[in-house]
DNA sequence: CAAATGTAGCGAAACGGTTAGCTGAGCGCC
DNA sequence: GGCGCTCAGCTAACCGTTTCGCTACATTTG
């Protein structure tokens, strides 16, 4: 490997002047310039940013943790991440904490042994496990998509209550009264605010879901396939069911498939959140959706903000707000 | 930040006796031991990571460059990738060469900038931008999913015109004769393979697609929608389509749902990969799929070998073949 | 008891950059 | 002509580890 003083001695100067011309960090006269990038390209000499992270004590590298790769949601969070880190200079490291507090922790322990300047996270685990000291220290982190209940973290979430409120306020407009709903973990911000604003909508109109009709698992599709499967075979089903995220939507469309059921006919179905660019293939989900891009883009921002040391406010909170998007997965009730 | 030498000076001892006791590379008596763990401990001090990479000449770290980290085909490479690379103690940063040769040029830059270990490409650009010297010297690369021109190199890559032949085959199995492709840029192994694999089929029984059936553009969603829209509006046009990967797949039947076509009732359509998890939305694709997860783990595992100096062979290059899966977006021919 | 052997732990030199601070040449001014 | 100023470019310290080679002490051997 060459180093810089190979390029120094090739060049007859000094490893300061090498490193004056490659970073245009002080004035060279021009011959010296010369000769010096000259002995550069002649050696290829590539300086090590390994070297100069150490001597710097940065690494450009943000770590970004998502509750779970597999999932089109997220894997829409790591494209935007990666567009937004590389306009800042930055490099996107990518972890899964897999919906699972033990992976998570793994994770951060990862991510603080890489040295990652500063960390966005899609929360898995409770709120000790983000604040100062188990990440480096001085390496900033942005919560995503989730909340925790720590106001001194810098987070970007969404209206999980609206959208379920929303969507479900929408079912009840078609005279829907038997709904169901198909939710994530109920200790999830995003499980637990979508299913109190189904609850909302219903409570304004003086209903109430049966107990029967809720089912609560992973945000898995597979999950949503089985509860779907079960919920949907009872004698009394709902009439319709707001289902809480994309792939849960999905595993409830194949379940209502395989039943021989029709939806809408049979069933009308609401979300929140959907897979993007299916909206070719029937019945297009009515659904919640969330500004993915721009949330993300958000939290890089606020990310960046922090690691320049550009704020020093005490934790910011950004909501953003779901917008109504509606398909043909839902008719009047019968 | 507190470093080895505030533990060594807190525990009485030097600093190589600390890094013995953290790396357990050598023997250190069970007093000092102790009191170098409780320092440790009481400092809460954890190595730099940064500091080691520069001793040892490593960074722990694999480079994913995907063509479209937009594509969930992409997306889910993304997800086997970390996976695989957390069981061997890497972590992953990913890039986006978007397909674009220049922007892949720069991905490239970055990667050598890091100083990652290794890199799985799926390649955008020409063989030379590959090869030795554009990243850093020893650092291996293996090709994924596209291959290009260079024997030298390791590639993983899938059989394409098996695809293209085996979905085409199907269509004219069930008696379609004026068949219609939508193909991938023809520049690119997968572009060209699933074309020619096409051709292969149609010739084998004495046919060949009609030039005003066959549109080639980039690997989008929207892109198909408009080559197909355009190509469904003509009055000859054909009774089925091949397909050539996921999103154009969904992007035709975006197209065939807009103008108020039905599939497969006026239009059969079969494509190579499909979007995971869409099992239970109507019409259910039939395509050809390739073990992405599979094949995402033998790449990571080749570049693991070569980083590990286990092998010398030069360039191996593995391909894996489709597998037909029938869903019900064909019909026999009327 | 002296010499030889073994070894726990230490000091200091790397790794490849950046940068503070110094040197000394060139120049203008009194 | 001597003084001081400017500033291009150099020397060397430093970032936080690992690790080679050494010291000094304990133990075994003749």
């Amino acid at each position: 490997m060459t180093t810089i003083r190979d390029v120094a001695k090739a060049a007859g100067v000094s490893t300061a002047t090498v490193s004056a011309v490659i970073n245009e960090s002080a004035y060279v006269s021009p011959d010296l310039r010369q000769r010096v990038l000259k002995a550069v390209s002649d050696l290829r000499y590539a300086p090590s940013q390994v070297a100069r992270n150490l001597k710097h004590g940065r690494t450009q590298l943000i770590a970004l943790a998502v509750a779970d790769l597999a999932n089109p949601f997220y894997a829409r969070i790591v494209w935007a991440a990666e567009a937004a880190a590389a306009k800042w200079g930055y490099s996107v490291v990518v972890f899964n904490s897999d919906e699972n507090p033990d992976t998570e922790k793994g994770v951060i322990d990862r991510i603080r042994a890489l040295g990652c300047d500063g960390s966005v996270i899609v929360p898995v685990g409770g709120a000790e496990d983000y604040s100062a000291g188990r990440l480096r220290e001085g390496a900033p982190v942005v919560l995503l998509g989730r909340s925790v209940d720590d106001p001194g973290l810098d987070t970007v979430s969404i209206d999980n209550r609206s959208a379920g409120e929303r969507a479900t306020s929408y079912l009840l407009d078609l005279g829907h009264t038997r709904i169901g709903s198909i939710t994530g973990p109920l200790h999830l911000s995003t499980g637990r605010g979508r299913y109190d604003g189904m609850l909302m909508a219903m409570q304004a109109r003086g209903l109430a879901p049966s107990p029967d009709h809720v089912r609560s698992g992973a945000f898995r599709e597979d999950v949503a396939y089985s509860v779907a499967r079960d919920l949907l075979q009872r004698p009394d089903r709902p009439s319709a069911l707001y289902v809480a995220n994309g792939v849960m939507a999905l595993g409830t469309m194949r379940a209502i498939s395989d039943l021989g059921l029709r939806c809408p006919e049979d069933i009308s179905v609401a979300s929140t959140d959907n897979i993007a660019g299916i909206g070719g293939i029937k019945p297009r989900l009515t659904r919640t959706e969330h500004p993915v891009l721009e949330m993300t883009g958000e939290a890089m921002r606020m990310l960046v903000d922090r690691m320049r040391g550009t704020v020093e406010t005490p934790g910011r909170t950004v909501v953003f707000q779901p917008a109504l998007v509606v398909g043909d997965s839902c008719a009047p009730v019968r």
